[in-house]
DNA sequence: CTGAAAGCGCTTACAG
DNA sequence: CTGAAAGCGCTTACAG
């Protein structure tokens, strides 16, 4: 490997003239400059990115904290994290938490060791203490997708306004019955949809139904359970509002199985926009979250908090969703 | 930040005792050991990876490049290298490479600048003389998923036999105008799939009609052209073999879409078994590649390249694949 | 078994 | 503007 030293042999100057040409935080005058430029050219020199970290205190990589890759919700984010983190110079280290505390505290741990600059976290709930010290300590991190309450650096989608315009959307249709099955209200985003529900719902002076309101509906299978329990007790619906996509795929198997139809006999929204649910049967509308930009906004905010001086005020950037209606909504 | 020094001072020794006592790779007696031990843990020391990495010319950083994390192959095989890095307190980072090879060279160019230990490698196509070179130089990487031809270091799934199994299943039904949908011939994956489907119909004394083979199929929207084109020219076929899942999502939704219905009229069997497709209508019989398990397997193989002192001979795992019988044949 | 010293490849305060 | 020196936090060959 090509150090330094060999680049100042042979442009017959300082490893500390060197590192200043390269750097140009500190003025070097042009020929030296050039002589220098000249010798990393011919000898492909790449600087080590350990020793300079090591140096510097720092070392241009930053953690990414998700339950599971696995989740269709985060490969498009992680591809905005990726492309923007690669843009400025940085690299990104993956972390599957599995929702567990235990876990996501050994991972910041053995991250620090390695001298991270910061942070994304997306698995913002409840148990989140660790988080709020690492925050104390002024270690730079931000939320994604999922944020906690209070003033710290985040990125969401507009959950609010997306289920407010969903239901609008389901209300515009002629559709009255609408079912909620929605996540558990431990996750703010969650309680952020269910009042963008009820504020359509009294916009149009529907009041509230509970017997149709279902919470800590997780996944596909638990919305088939949830939609398989509202059609046991024939309770009238003629659309559902399931605010996630696997929910939704949960609730349109169930009505199937149920004999029914989507969206003939019942309509079903969805929230997220997952790459595949334009695949389904039928083609699914739902809430478009911007997952890409959302990440790349996450990753931007991180690195501009890195390189910062002094820590910028939080901010809580909030993306908005926009309706993808296809079919399975009459 | 504790240092070594911290815990040298108070353990009343040297650094280097502290070093090697930590290491267990020099003897220290027992009562020293004892002491250092004492202090890390009052002072809850963390070694600085960095540091070490710099002294020992390694990172414990693996690099992992994928053409797109997008691609509902890789997340359940990154989930297995991520488990099984951390478990040998690797890291990994991940780089997306677009099968662009342009991008692939400067991400590893990065990389190296990083000390990365390693790389694993799923984006084999025509076109990678610098992964020759890299492994020339003996630098450590193993190929996962796809491989290129010749004796490197590869974990894959048992292709042939995975299309072998497939097609004598479909004939085992009863079917026997068994359409080939199927990727490009220039990736070694697809030409061993293509010669498990010919070697079952060759078996059953069925003449390989060249009429319903097509090649060179990426993606759903081009399985779905794929298979109106068979419909178009009305030719005579009872069950389709797409050599993967979006391939045979593409083809079900052709079907569909020409008032034919799957499985009565044409059967479809897939290749992949992604985390989604058990939820397409009708559930999808496929070839079920063991991803995470292929993940596990690449990563416990580089981890054993970088950690031995001489250079195992390459060695190629091949995975078996299993079918997944659910309702998309009949 | 243990310590002092050198060195991994950088950057930057200190002189000049 | 430029060089020599110190130092980031480790590890290990060299003495003892």
């Amino acid at each position: 490997m090509v150090t330094i030293k060999d680049v100042a042999k042979r442009a017959g100057v300082s490893t500390s003239t060197v590192s200043r040409a390269l750097s140009g935080n500190i003025p070097v005058s042009e020929e030296t400059k050039k002589k220098v430029m000249k010798a990393v050219k011919e000898l492909n020199y790449q600087p080590n990115v350990l020793a300079k970290g090591l140096k510097l205190g720092r070392s241009k990589t930053l953690g990414l904290l998700i339950p599971n890759v696995r989740d269709l919700v985060f490969p498009a984010a992680i591809r905005g994290i990726e492309d923007t983190a690669n843009k400025y110079g940085y690299t990104v280290v993956l972390c599957n938490t599995d929702e567990d505390i235990e876990r996501e505290k050994i991972y910041i741990n053995s991250l620090r060791r390695r001298l991270i600059d910061g942070f994304i976290i997306s698995t913002a709930r409840p148990g989140h203490k660790h988080l709020l010290e690492l925050n104390n300590e002024g270690f730079p991190m931000v939320f994604l997708i999922r944020r906690i309450k209070g003033n710290f650096d985040a990125v969401t989608a507009d959950n609010f306004q997306g289920a407010y315009d969903a239901t609008k959307y389901l209300l515009s249709r002629g559709l009255k019955n609408i079912a909620l099955v929605n996540g558990s209200l431990d996750i703010l985003l969650y309680r952020e949809r269910f009042k963008g529900y009820k504020k359509a719902l009294e916009e149009a002076n529907i009041p509230l139904n509970n017997d149709i309101v279902i919470h800590n509906v997780y996944g596909w299978e638990d919305g088939y359970k949830a939609m398989a329990t509202l059609l046991e007790q024939k309770l009238k619906v003629d659309a559902v509002f399931a605010t996630s996509d696997p929910k939704a795929i949960g609730v349109i198997r169930a009505i199937k199985d149920y004999g029914l139809s989507v969206p003939d006999d019942i309509s079903v929204m969805g929230f997220d926009d997952l790459d595949v649910v334009g695949l389904l049967d039928p083609p699914l509308t739902t809430v478009s979250q911007p997952f890409y930009n959302m990440g790349v906004a996450a990753c931007e905010m991180l690195i501009r908090i890195i390189e910062a001086k002094r820590r910028p005020k939080p901010m809580i950037k909030t993306l908005p969703c926009k309706l993808n209606i296809r079919s399975s909504v009459r």
